[in-house]
DNA sequence: TGATCAAAGTCATCCGATGACTTGATGATG
DNA sequence: CATCATCAAGTCATCGGATGACTTTGATCA
């Protein structure tokens, strides 16, 4: 951040603000001083705290309720709302990831090309089945494929969210409990781009959930133990 | 967001500006009329153009120079992650987001409990049918019913996904095409309700599926045009 | 030509005033 | 006592003016 060498007064404000807020010291639901008070406080205008609070309305820190008065909304970036979603739980995880696999085999059934198939095929034929080595090479090659099936649907908001979570399963996975969630074979990702070929989209989202059910069990076996 | 319900002049002055420069009309590296000329373009007074301009600065699109003028830096919010979002097509991202509306009905269907099903019936008696008034008011209510099938699903990591969407969507919507894009009816989200509450997790994916054809079909129309 | 500098243009900040809205107290009413 | 209408104080929303700081421009001059 360039900003601190020539900050205006104004985005001093804001970084004063926000320090107070996700420091715990405003916590959420407080309201904040009055615009008099901060101004008095940050020893700017009031005009100067208006433009502050305005830009962390915007941001989703605040919220400033006319005859109330201003209060904390949030103490997190909701920026980085998906940072969130990293830190819930492994099934929880799965289960997202099953969502996306789900609607992109879908929409893979529904605009796929002799070309798009064809790949698919490679990707999995260099997979193969998992027999010893390396297991994050072969982690790697998994993902290759699969990544392949969301890029098929054509659908980009579904390829970055899908980015996103596979490095953290990926990592989770190789971190913890890799020996215990089973792989599907070979036949099980076959099924999927032979029904992603016919066309038919049900067919396709059933084949992918089928496909993920051993891998649920195998979560919920662990949640037991 | 609630905001465009009640949207401060300051607001309004914020998507003004910002429509100027993603419409292109303001292209990247132009100069902007100055404060007092918008001032009296705008209809507001010069402070309220200024908060406008900070949060637009905050948010990478303009960039001022103290003496010179106000500029355009970029034409695609450039802070946030939330650029993937915003890049992908208005048909990626509701395709993503029913993705996750499909997955949640199905868990939501395994879990559900009497207080989940009631506590929808009520978020979609408050919700009801859009039959004029505030566009935004009606769209927030209605988030609120799909964001609860989320939370009844139980899984945080979709919550967070969806949240992610809902915000880039909502402002999508109401910036640009809202009177175009239908709104499922009430039959149509009970139908969801009923199918999760018998706890047949293919039928509540399915149902939420019929939900969202006509959105898709509203879509399709809107690119061939 | 090149450097200097003054003036105009523009944003940064401050101040005071008025309007609009929320909230809680007050008091009347039944 | 409970309820409701009314009112006053507190607060944000917006306005307009004024001053300072900085940049750009162009005229002036060596």
């Amino acid at each position: 951040m360039q900003t601190l060498s020539k900050a205006s007064l104004a985005e001093s404000a804001t970084q004063s603000i926000r320090a107070e807020i996700v420091s715990g010291r405003w916590s959420v639901g407080a309201k904040l001083p009055n615009e008099a008070n901060l101004s008095a406080t940050l020893s700017v205008s009031r005009g100067t705290v208006r433009e502050a609070v305005r830009v962390l309305v915007a941001q989703g820190f605040l919220e400033t309720r006319q005859g109330s008065g201003t209060y904390v909304l949030s103490s997190t970036d909701p920026s980085k709302t998906l940072d969130m979603a990293r830190r819930t739980s492994l099934r929880d995880q799965f289960e997202a990831r099953c969502a996306l696999d789900v609607e992109a085999a879908r929409l893979a059934a529904l605009r796929h090309t002799p070309k798009v198939i064809a790949d698919l095929r490679r990707l999995l034929a260099e997979r193969g089945n998992y027999e010893g080595g390396e297991k994050a090479e072969f982690i790697t090659r998994d993902l290759a494929f699969h990544k392949a099936v969301i890029a098929a649907s054509g659908n980009r908001a579904l390829m970055e969210i899908y980015d996103f979570f596979s490095a953290t399963i990926t990592e989770t996975i190789e971190a913890t409990i890799s020996a215990e969630v089973p792989e599907p074979d070979m036949q099980a990702h076959a099924d999927i781009i032979d029904a992603i070929e016919t066309g038919n989209a049900d067919n396709a989202s059933a084949a992918v959930r089928r496909f993920m059910a051993p891998v649920f069990s195998a979560l919920d076996k662990l949640l037991l133990s």
